[in-house]
DNA sequence: CCGTATCCTTTCGGATACTG
DNA sequence: CAGTATCCGAAAGGATACGG
């Protein structure tokens, strides 16, 4: 492993390969951040998944999510709205009917959200699995810590 | 893996491709919302990006993150130990030495996350203009709206 | 039917202080 | 260095009531 401290300034980009010096813009106005946190978010995947199907109105959209407030499916319609993720249509009629569609900006982040939801149900024994493990540990290094530093405490002084 | 078919309702339709008829386990405990909050939470991607370039110790991740408090650092880095996404290394010594490494799980969720994060990249910029045409519009369906509704209120009216 | 407005609870997350 | 514990403000998000 690497034993030396080179770390690396993520403040500009200097190498283009993600797969050799895979760095992001780290900062908090990143606006890969910004947008993630926009999309992922807890209901907007859930919207463009649905809406990628076909148009939906209002209600459908509220029932076919049911953990969903009124409130909140329309937060998330407004936001990907103005993020030009999706289309709305009102139309004029007494009873108002409105269309939620996706624009094509939508449609091509459906390919990736497709990608992501792959994974998650490819991995999800995995991850159970894992967080099993991990609470049926939990307080194991209480014993094992405390045993190893009074063994080692004396002969093991690094430099800070 | 994953060869299970009991605790889904996703895969028996007969049109198992997504683009014709896409749908997901929409509700409040579907394993996929769950993994998804995790990941895509505020820090976690961060790490695992950074992870996967090489081992990092905690300070490290500390300083190169520069934005995630003493405390989210650690519990984000918890919570992906105990997703089995990233290794906690304690090394016994004086002043004590943590690395942190992505485990194969961790690897291979970051082709995904690439993936993502390219998108958002080349996308940002139509995302920002929808965002201005948005907010300069804000406003513009009081008047719209109000004209549409009353010419058409008296005779359009829809069955519920 | 499709919202908006308000209230209120829960959660997120930063600041600070302390431990080993 | 690498945490843990506690406090507290900010924000997310649900429930409800009301409007067009």
């Amino acid at each position: 492993m690497a034993e030396d401290g080179t770390s690396k300034s993520l403040g500009h980009h200097e190498g283009t390969d993600w797969n050799d010096a895979f760095q992001w813009d780290v900062r908090e106005d990143c606006e890969v951040r910004q947008i993630l946190d926009r999309i992922a978010d807890k209901w907007s995947l859930l919207v463009i998944a649905l809406l990628d199907d076909r148009t939906m109105r209002f209600t459908e959209l509220k029932r076919m999510i049911d953990g969903v407030s009124q409130r909140m499916l329309t937060v998330t319609l407004r936001q990907l709205e103005r993020d030009g993720m999706v289309e709305r249509t009102v139309h004029p009629i007494v009873p108002p009917r409105v269309d939620y569609a996706l624009t094509e900006l939508g449609r091509s982040l459906h390919a990736t959200v497709q990608s992501f939801v792959l994974w998650t149900e490819q991995h999800q024994e995995d991850i159970a699995e894992a967080r099993s493990r991990y609470d049926r540990d939990a307080g194991r290094l209480a014993d094992a810590e405390t045993a190893a530093t009074g063994a080692t405490a004396a002969t093991a002084i690094a430099a800070g």
